[in-house]
DNA sequence: TGGCATGTTAAGGAGTTGCTAAGGCCACCG
DNA sequence: CGGTGGCCTTAGCAACTCCTTAACATGCCA
C-alpha cells in the first residue's frame, strides 16, 4: 500500500489525519516540523506528501522548494488562506494539489487518492533510443554509444521531443510551442542555438550531420544514422 | 496570440484558470453562465473553449451541442465525475478532450495546448506514391525508383500536391492558391519554372514526359507512366 | 503564320541557417 | 552580501539555399 508523509505542526490535527489515512490502508509517517518532514521524506521515500503551509519553523513555500529539489514525490498542500494569489503561488512552487482549511477527512482522502492516481497514470514515460542515442525522461539521463551525455535541461527536452518523433520533420514554431511552451512570441533563433550546442555534444555539425538533419525551410528531424 | 473562452460558474476557479492561461500568453475571456459563454464564443471566435459541465443554468451536454451547432472550435470539458460512462457521453457530444476535477493548472494548460496543436497541425499525413515516385510528407523524403530525390521545399510541396491528385489536371491558378498559398497576385510563370526543375530532377522534359503531363490551356497533371 | 501559352536557363536578391560571442538571470557558495 | 558559474536568450555575421523575375526559346492552336 502507498506510503504518506504528513507534515503538520498541530499535533491534534496531524494525528487525526494520520488515523484516518491509516484506516484506509496507507502507511503513515507524521512530522511536526519542516526538518522532521524532510528527514521523513528522504528516509521513507513516500508516494505522496501532505504539507501544511503554516509551519512555525520554515515558510511552507520554502520547504516545498526543498522537497522539489530532492524528489518528484506528489505534494498535496493544506493552506488556511484561500486567496487566489496564494493558491497560484503554491501551485507554481510545485504543489500537485491543494486543500483549504478547514477540510473534511473525506476531502483529504480524495485529494491523496487523486494525486496518487495521477502519479501512477502519467508518470514514468518510457525511455527512447535512436541509433546509439538513448534518453530516459524519468531519470533525465542520456547516453550516446554507452557514454554519458551532459545535456542542459532545455537541450534534453529538445532532443527528447525530437527523439519521440524520430524521422519526422518538426518546425521551429512547433518546437517553440511544445518544448518551450511558448506558442507565440518566442524567437525561433533560440532553437538554432540549442541545436548547435546539441550537435557539438553529439560530435557532429550541420555540415557533417549524423543524427540531426535540418530540412531547409521546414524544420529539423532526428534520424537513425545506422 | 491564441484566444481562450472559459465557461465556469465558480468565480474563484474561473479567475484562477484565467490568470494561469493569461500568464502563458493566451487571450482569455471568462463566462459564468451558459448564455454568456455562447455570446463570448460567437463574439470573439476563440481558438479553444474550456467548458465546465456543472453549470447552474443549462446542462453541459446541451451547451456543448449548441456550441457544436455554431462552430468547430475545439472544446476541453472539465467534469467533476470520472465515471467512464460520463466521459464517453461527453466525448460523444463533441468534446475534444476532458479534465477530471480536481485538476492541476499544469494539466489544464497541457490539454489546452494539446487541442490547439491537434487543431493547427494535421498530424502524420500518409505518404503517397505514383509509379516509381514516392513522397513522405512527415520525413519529407522523396525517392524515384528507390533512389533519393533532392527536392527544394517548394518543389516537394508542389510535387506532393500533384501526387495527392494523381491523374487530375490542376490549373496553375489553383497551384498558386494551394501550394503557394497566394490566391492573388502571384505570377503563374513561377509555377512553370518549378515544374521545369522538377522535370529535370525526374529525368524528363516537357517534350519527353513521363510523370508530368501538361494539358495545353488548362494545367498539369501527374500520371503513372507504367 | 501570328499570337499566345509554355519551357528553359540565368542571375540577383530575399530569406534561412550555423555558429560565436556577449549579456542577463538565478542558484549556489563562501 | 558579493562573487561565481551554469544556463538561456539575444544579437550579429557569414555562408548558403531557394524563390522570383527577366529574358529568350519553343510549342500549340486558330
Amino acid at each position: 500500500m502507498a506510503a504518506v508523509v504528513i507534515i503538520e505542526d498541530d499535533q491534534r490535527i496531524r494525528e487525526l489525519m494520520a488515523r484516518v489515512l491509516a484506516e484506509k490502508g496507507y502507511e503513515v509517517h507524521g512530522a511536526g516540523t519542516a526538518l522532521d518532514g524532510l528527514q521523513s521524506i528522504v528516509g521513507s521515500s513516500p508516494d505522496v506528501v501532505v504539507l501544511d503551509m503554516g509551519l512555525p519553523d520554515l515558510d511552507g513555500a520554502e520547504l516545498l522548494k526543498m522537497i522539489r529539489a530532492v524528489t518528484d514525490v506528489p505534494v498535496v498542500v493544506a493552506t488556511a488562506r484561500s486567496e487566489d494569489r496564494d493558491v497560484i503561488r503554491t501551485l507554481d512552487a510545485g504543489a500537485d494539489d491543494y486543500l483549504v482549511k478547514p477540510f473534511s477527512v473525506e476531502q483529504l482522502e480524495a485529494r491523496v487518492r487523486a494525486v496518487l492516481r495521477r502519479a501512477s497514470t502519467d508518470a514514468s514515460r518510457p525511455s527512447v533510443s535512436v541509433g546509439g542515442l538513448r534518453l530516459d525522461p524519468n531519470s533525465r539521463l542520456s547516453t550516446l554509444d554507452g557514454k554519458s551525455l551532459q545535456l542542459s535541461p532545455k537541450e534534453f527536452d529538445l532532443l527528447l521531443y525530437l527523439a519521440e518523433h524520430e524521422g519526422t520533420v518538426i518546425s521551429k514554431r512547433q518546437l517553440m510551442a511544445e518544448v518551450w511552451r511558448q506558442p507565440y512570441g518566442g524567437s525561433e533563433k533560440t532553437v538554432d542555438v540549442h541545436l548547435s550546442w546539441i550537435r557539438k555534444k553529439l560530435g557532429e555539425s550541420a555540415a557533417e550531420s549524423r543524427y540531426l538533419e535540418t530540412v531547409y525551410g521546414v524544420g529539423v528531424k532526428l534520424v537513425d544514422p545506422t
